[in-house]
DNA sequence: CCCCAGTCCTGCGGGC
DNA sequence: TGCCCGCAGGACTGGG
């Protein structure tokens, strides 16, 4: 579950690979169906193959290497993906292996289990129209109170649900939009509606606090495993989780509360009882 | 317009 | 012990 952290750290740990010069691009032929490439896979290739990467950046969830002719690559690791310098987790997932001269790195791969993300090269046009403003809220590190108001306070959704919409705010995912309310001491099921501005201004700051924290421990490996950092090792902010896959726990924070599990839209929520009042 | 349910995909774990 | 089903939750889409 990639989310704004795991993305973030996977940029930093890729950023080695910017000067160097794409020699070519594998995309193995696997026993598991294939991943979304774009426009397909010959142009992919044609298109990318001799450019050099000027900067890897990310706008919320996404993952963006921008190439010195402006076009960029666009990466989304959905559910299970991941990038990689290093030897990837297992061979059989690795999705395309991008190699490299003039740089230290001398290739790096994308992974991803399941497969549902998807690895696009577009144009800096084509990439506004599918990442502009109208379509991508602020990303989360970013937004103001202000920004956060305007975008969800007249929502009637619950505001755990509301967090997980990107056209609001970008990045952030079930995993921390649970852990932001925690923080912020709101109950998951407030509508947006009732909250005012104190408790905007909460959950703001926890949106920051939560998110910069997690990027510190580099993202959380869940007990799947799945999530690695570019060396393909583990983030450790799941030992820091206070409420996420808690339940039944006693609340670590105020020590009377119990983690309970809920669903909302057909996802996981874990809220303390004590405080997080409803 | 706003919101929810279903879809994609794989691997794991609970239950029988 | 072994098998099967349901769940994990990213983004998107169709429909109420």
């Amino acid at each position: 579950m990639p989310e704004l952290p795991e993305v973030e750290t996977m940029r930093r740990g890729l950023l080695p690979i910017v000067g160097g010069t794409v020699v070519d691009i594998v995309v193995p032929r696997l026993q598991v169906k294939p991943i979304r490439v774009g426009p397909s896979v010959s142009l992919f290739r044609r298109r990318i193959r001799g450019r050099t990467i000027a900067d890897v950046r990310r706008r919320g969830k996404r993952l963006l290497v921008i190439l010195d002719d402006h076009n960029v690559v666009l990466i989304e690791p959905r559910m299970t993906g991941l990038v990689v310098i290093a030897d990837p987790p297992d061979l059989p997932h690795v999705r395309a292996t991008f190699s490299l001269q003039g740089t230290k790195v001398r290739e790096f791969s994308y992974w991803d289990r399941r497969g549902l993300g998807s690895l696009e090269w577009m144009s800096a046009v084509q990439l506004e129209s599918r990442l502009g403003p109208d379509r991508l809220g602020p990303d989360a590190l970013e937004i103001s109170v202000g920004q956060l108001r305007e975008r969800l306070s007249h929502s009637r959704r619950p505001i755990k649900v509301a967090l997980l919409d990107q056209q609001a705010i970008a990045g952030i995912g079930n995993l921390y939009a649970s852990e932001i309310l925690h923080v912020a001491r709101i109950h998951p099921s407030v509508p947006c509606q009732q909250i005012d501005h104190g408790n905007w201004q909460r959950i703001q700051r926890a949106i920051r606090e939560v998110l910069s924290e997690a990027i510190h421990y580099e993202g959380s490996t869940l007990s799947d495993g799945t999530y690695r950092n570019a060396l393909n090792n583990q983030g450790s902010y799941q030992h820091h989780h206070r409420v996420y896959d808690r339940a039944g726990q006693v609340c670590s924070t105020c020590q009377q509360g119990v983690i309970v599990r809920m669903v909302q839209s057909q996802r996981s929520s874990f809220y303390c009882t004590d405080c997080q009042p409803s």
